[in-house]
DNA sequence: GATCTCATATTGTGATCAATAAATGATCTT
DNA sequence: AAGATCATTTATTGATCACAATATGAGATC
């Protein structure tokens, strides 16, 4: 069968505009939940199929496909128009979903611990130093991916792919709420919790890693609960509806 | 088969190509959710876009999303091909399935233990009455099916929007693996658990609630364990390509 | 000046189409 | 006769089209 691609290359004026086909979804999918992640997409944005096509390259086809996995991911919300919008979390959301991270993560960190590897945890030391730098330059950006590495790579060792689906939701739920707050000076950065960790991780220590992994998470929480009833959650931001594809 | 979603009756001899817009792939999500934990469909069984849409009466389209979004909710695997299929659990990814289940479940019904209420109370005594009426009669669908009403209006109880989507992706997951073994004559059904947790929430004692629901998981999961260590998970089952719509 | 109404534009939804890729079956060769 | 290769069929994927509903804005009215 196979019937000569051909004119990509020969073609000299090749008006054709390059098919392309082939899985484009799944490019567009890991692209939105890292950007959900680090900050990209901020609470309260709504996503146009249109528009995000449009910055993709590719038609709304694919992209409504991945916005369809990422309302099922509870990422996302539907308005009652079918459109779908990065949500607005309440404080009382907020505490719930650190609620079942100490969990979730608790338990994951429990089951890395006991299958840590000196490869692993030096890793993770590693990966700590990068967060330490970019906390020294106030990097919003590079906080936000290496706290995120730090945090992934640790569950990835507990190797439970019933887990780690789970705990990505809720990172990509919080995820947004959670770059607005750094973008508040009084926000307090810090990465002691995750000295403790690597500590306990060296000793093998399973339920001292667990514990600083609570002690991170609940930290966190209430660093974000104090800026939202100092502030409000809902902070006016005027980006709202454009996307910051560069990151 | 025809899944006749609302008036095609009121239509006389309508050539009408019946357009029919709005929203109904909430109808066919809906309809596969329960399908799933009901036991429509079967584990490895391979999920035909066109076959679906011919059963619903409607396009491969409204199916695709919705198969996309059971995808992001682990309930539904992709093959290489870009087909998606119901996932067979190997007893390791079960066993994972269940701790996280005892997990959030507890969580979720130490919260509802305590601001349950008398209504709600007997509304779960009313289910567990239709329950033991199903096991009774060994009707395996109105025993998945009062189950599963037993344990969700528990857990609705809590008022937690963010335990409730991860506790439905987990049975979306163990749902098809767990009709199975039902069909096994030798898998124990009994629900003595349940009393044991209306019991608890009838003394306002949260903790044993939880504990009740703890145990109840842990003993299914050891049955599931058991039956598929005897039989193997992967029973040949002949309906594997057909749908049954009908229940 | 505020509110209601209507027209416009933008958005999502569902259907159809073209094209690629995988699975299936048949034919040919060894 | 068995295995491999090739053609046919069927599958999903991405693009484009038509329609409906919603959101937006301007204009008129109270």
């Amino acid at each position: 069968m196979r019937i000569d691609k051909s004119e990509d290359a020969g073609n000299g004026g090749g008006e054709a505009p390059k098919k392309e086909r082939g899985h484009v979804h799944g490019h567009v999918l890991r692209y939105m939940r890292r950007g959900l992640m680090v900050g990209a997409f901020l609470p309260g944005q709504v996503m146009s199929l249109r528009k995000l096509a449009a910055g993709f390259g590719t038609s709304p086809m694919p992209v409504r496909e991945v916005l369809s996995r990422l309302v099922a991911a509870n990422a996302l919300e539907e308005t009652k128009g079918g459109s779908v919008r990065v949500p607005r979390l309440s404080p009382e959301k907020l505490s719930d979903l650190f609620a079942v991270r100490e969990m979730l993560e608790g338990m994951a960190t429990e089951l890395a611990a006991k299958k840590a590897t000196p490869a692993l945890i030096s890793e993770l030391a590693a990966i700590n130093k990068q967060l330490l730098v970019a906390i020294e330059k106030r990097d919003i950006l590079n906080c936000l991916s290496s706290n995120q590495k730090f945090h992934f790579t640790l569950y990835e060792a507990a190797a439970s792919d019933v887990l780690m689906p789970l705990i990505e939701s809720l990172w990509l739920q919080f995820g947004p709420t959670m770059y607005m707050s750094l973008l508040i000076p009084s926000m307090p950065w810090n990465a002691s919790d995750h000295e403790d960790i690597l500590a306990a991780l060296n000793e093998g220590n399973a339920s001292a890693a667990k514990k600083g992994i609570v002690h991170d998470i609940r930290t966190t929480c209430k660093a974000l609960l104090s800026v939202a009833g100092s502030q409000g959650i809902e902070l006016p931001f005027a980006q709202g509806a454009d996307l910051q594809f560069d990151y």
